[in-house]
DNA sequence: GCAGCATCTTGCCAAATGACAAGAAATAAA
DNA sequence: TTTATTTCTTGTCATTTGGCAAGATGCTGC
């Protein structure tokens, strides 16, 4: 594995030139996770900025009553960190679990840093990433509010399809607010159309 | 009015010193927004980072069919803008609206880049403003996902009574992801016990 | 292969919520 | 004040969703 991927997405940005987005990956290492490992565990402090190169991971957390929640899909291409934790120092209330088995780029949070300071590409880039992760979670509350659970689904499967091959049911069903059982009956009824 | 106010919520997040907390506070301007008036319209691009120091507003979209959606209520004493039009330079998809006289300081997205681009703190500011605003954006969407409605709606009543004195009800379902009946009904529950 | 476990579906019933419409109450406007 | 408008509540009924339990299917490890 090299870094040519996180070097493309950088570059993709428009904030990032070529040159500076070789010498931002050289600070990146590897990583693999093989299937079903945790990235992240619940209570402890992300400190891993992840550009994920190969595979599919999901984030979840657990509710009052203890049961799992998954908040996100994360797929090949994208940067998967726990906000929160990662900036703040703090806590992860959240798990990140491999899907799939999967490779990918990290820095530290102090390498994060260290970057930022002398790269106001990076900086941007940085930004960026904020922005479209607080977009994104927006734009699926207001999905959420707004749609019916079916249009909910349906909609996953025309944004994302592949997590269908890698997420069991249970696990697409919290993230889009219902049970497993109601996600059974709604796909029912959409083979009857 | 001063500029006080500003000046303590900057000092506040332990991330500029008092001496740099006047200076950025030097570059904002004054602005006073009557009740029901729009601070930000839809489809126009976001230019003003505020500091709300006196009042209440609330955040609306469109759905599908165009029915007006609460998306967030602000109160006094918290930075208010539309996260990606803002950055991102891209029309709004959200209004922004006085629920009562508000008065706050802003400043351009030029003003605070070069704010940015001079002062480090500032701009660990600006990082952990964008940081708590996905962190209370996630803390929501799992409590949708995870509580009843009449648990959030009892949430609601006890983090943020303030707004029950001036936004309808009908704004407050729709943040709830109800119906103004459904709201009813509940509080019409709640009374009962 | 076989046992064991997780996943997915289905049936039954109760509870929550929505759609629609009408009426009461509060507020704003004339 | 009177009128008009918005807000809030209530009633009726249909739909969605959940809780629970049982069965079917599929995967994993021995």
């Amino acid at each position: 594995m090299n870094k040519e991927n996180l070097v493309r997405f950088l570059q993709n940005t428009s904030l990032v030139s070529f040159h500076t987005a070789v010498k931002i990956a050289g600070q990146f290492h590897e990583k693999v996770i093989p299937k079903n490992q945790l990235h992240l565990e619940e209570d402890k402090i992300c400190n891993e900025y992840l550009f994920l190169e190969k595979g599919y991971m999901r984030a979840f957390a657990h509710d009052t009553e203890g049961s799992e929640v998954t908040t996100n899909f994360c797929s090949q291409g994208q940067m998967v960190f726990e906000v929160n934790s990662f900036f703040n120092r703090t806590r992860s209330k959240e798990n990140i679990q491999a899907l799939t088995d999967c490779e990918g780029l990290y820095i530290s949070f102090e390498e994060l840093n260290n970057l930022f300071h002398t790269l106001p590409e990076f900086r941007e880039f940085g930004r960026a990433v904020l922005v479209k992760g607080y977009a994104d979670l927006k734009g699926r509350m207001l999905y959420m509010i707004t749609e019916t659970a079916e249009e909910r689904y349906e909609n996953l499967l025309k944004t994302n399809p592949q997590i269908f091959q890698f997420a069991p049911l249970k696990n697409i069903a919290s993230y889009l607010g219902i049970t497993d059982t109601s996600l059974s009956r709604i796909r029912k009824e959409i083979l009857k159309k």
